[in-house]
DNA sequence: TAGATTGTTAATCGATTAACAATC
DNA sequence: TAGATTGTTAATCGATTAACAATC
């Protein structure tokens, strides 16, 4: 934030994806993993986007991004492509994860199948109450927060999860981001700031809801 | 799905608003609610936009897809546009919800704050779980699948929150469309289909942290 | 070979930004 | 009045779609 008047002209080289094309490849691969369970070998650009709402020129687009993994008048093989896209949002490795704040959804969150079956295991949990600290849910253990500098480095996690209230999110992102993780969800519903070269992603429930609410009103 | 083969050109009028327009107004409702919090009476586009990394002509724009809600030298009056984004989005009124699914995510939601803070009230949740039919979860009673159909007229519910596995999504869906819900919020991870006029939005957490994922290896 | 389908270029469409007269 | 800030138009930028040669 200080020094900074002229673009990255080249930095990263890969700042060119548009946010809505990486959107995409997620929808992509949760569409071939079911594809596959279906018996499916091969797709096509056609019926893969036909499943999504989108163009088949669009599902080639966003593919060429990243390389080429069609094979023409075939189409794309279902496991090569997963694979692929795996690679391309990074979750062909295991991920390790942190969760802050117990409430309702933090717990909820623990044991979300959904995450380790994409590749995020997480092996901690923190929260103040000290009732809850010392034990376990789903075979993931629960610590004071005032220990989530020593346990983030000791388990090298690299990603946290915020399911505080709002006004202690930004205190919790902070320690979060000093004890070295390099990414957040955040789920409290308020806007936070990190430094450079940390990522955020916010998810607020509610607002889902109220976009739900408007296209409901205006019949879309 | 049948005979659609022309576009709908003159239909609901409205459907000229992109999608990411409703979105910031959703994000502008929220930072006005802090602003209000923190006794400011006033705010400008200039510095709306700037809390959520957004220019001031962006803010305008936005806004100016629904109407003129500024003043020219003062700005925006908060409680004013908190008013008018909430008739916009159609939370100025109660939502009558409904839970489908009390896995670890759908019992969390049920009793989740910022829904009610926003005007979404759960009325009713579903199971088909013997165990937990008839019983309450934070003052909203659980009943069983069954009776799904009955308690959504009966209750005049209007939109229905799928947290169910991917396997029974779909399901689920038809039963509440089936039952009169006009709207959508589904969690399970898989693409869901409507009939036109009711309205779907879907929520992957672990496509969040895939997006995340992304992020953090490409440093950004 | 004929049919299917890719990757990619060019054309189209839509969204964001800059600029500024009008207003308080 | 001078300064601040809006709403809106025009210019710019970016994303989507259409078209098609290349490939299996």
């Amino acid at each position: 934030m200080t020094d900074s008047e002229e673009k990255p002209i080249e930095f990263g080289a890969e700042s060119s994806v548009p946010k809505a094309v990486v959107n995409r490849l997620s929808l992509y691969l949760r569409e071939l993993q079911h594809l596959i369970r279906d018996g499916r070998e091969t797709t096509s650009s056609t019926f893969l986007g036909a499943r999504l709402g989108l163009t088949d020129a669009q599902v080639r687009k966003d593919l060429a991004y990243f390389g080429q993994f069609g094979h023409p008048g075939i189409g794309y093989r279902c496991p090569e492509l997963v694979q692929e896209i795996r690679r391309i949002l990074g979750t062909h490795r295991q991920w390790r994860v942190a969760i802050v704040g117990l409430g309702n959804l933090g717990t909820a969150l623990v044991g979300h199948r959904g995450f380790s079956e994409q590749g995020f295991r997480v092996v901690a949990a923190f929260d103040t109450d000290l009732t809850k600290v010392d034990r376990k849910i789903h075979e993931t253990p629960i610590y004071h927060i005032d220990r989530l500098p020593q346990i983030v480095q000791e388990e090298e996690i690299k990603l946290g999860i915020i399911a505080v209230p709002a006004a202690s999110a930004q205190i919790v992102a902070d320690a979060l981001v000093s004890a070295g993780v390099e990414g957040l969800l955040n789920f409290a519903p308020v806007t936070i700031s990190v430094p450079e070269g940390v990522s955020i992603v916010g998810v607020d429930l509610a607002i889902e809801l109220e976009q739900l609410s408007f296209n409901v009103v205006n019949r879309q």
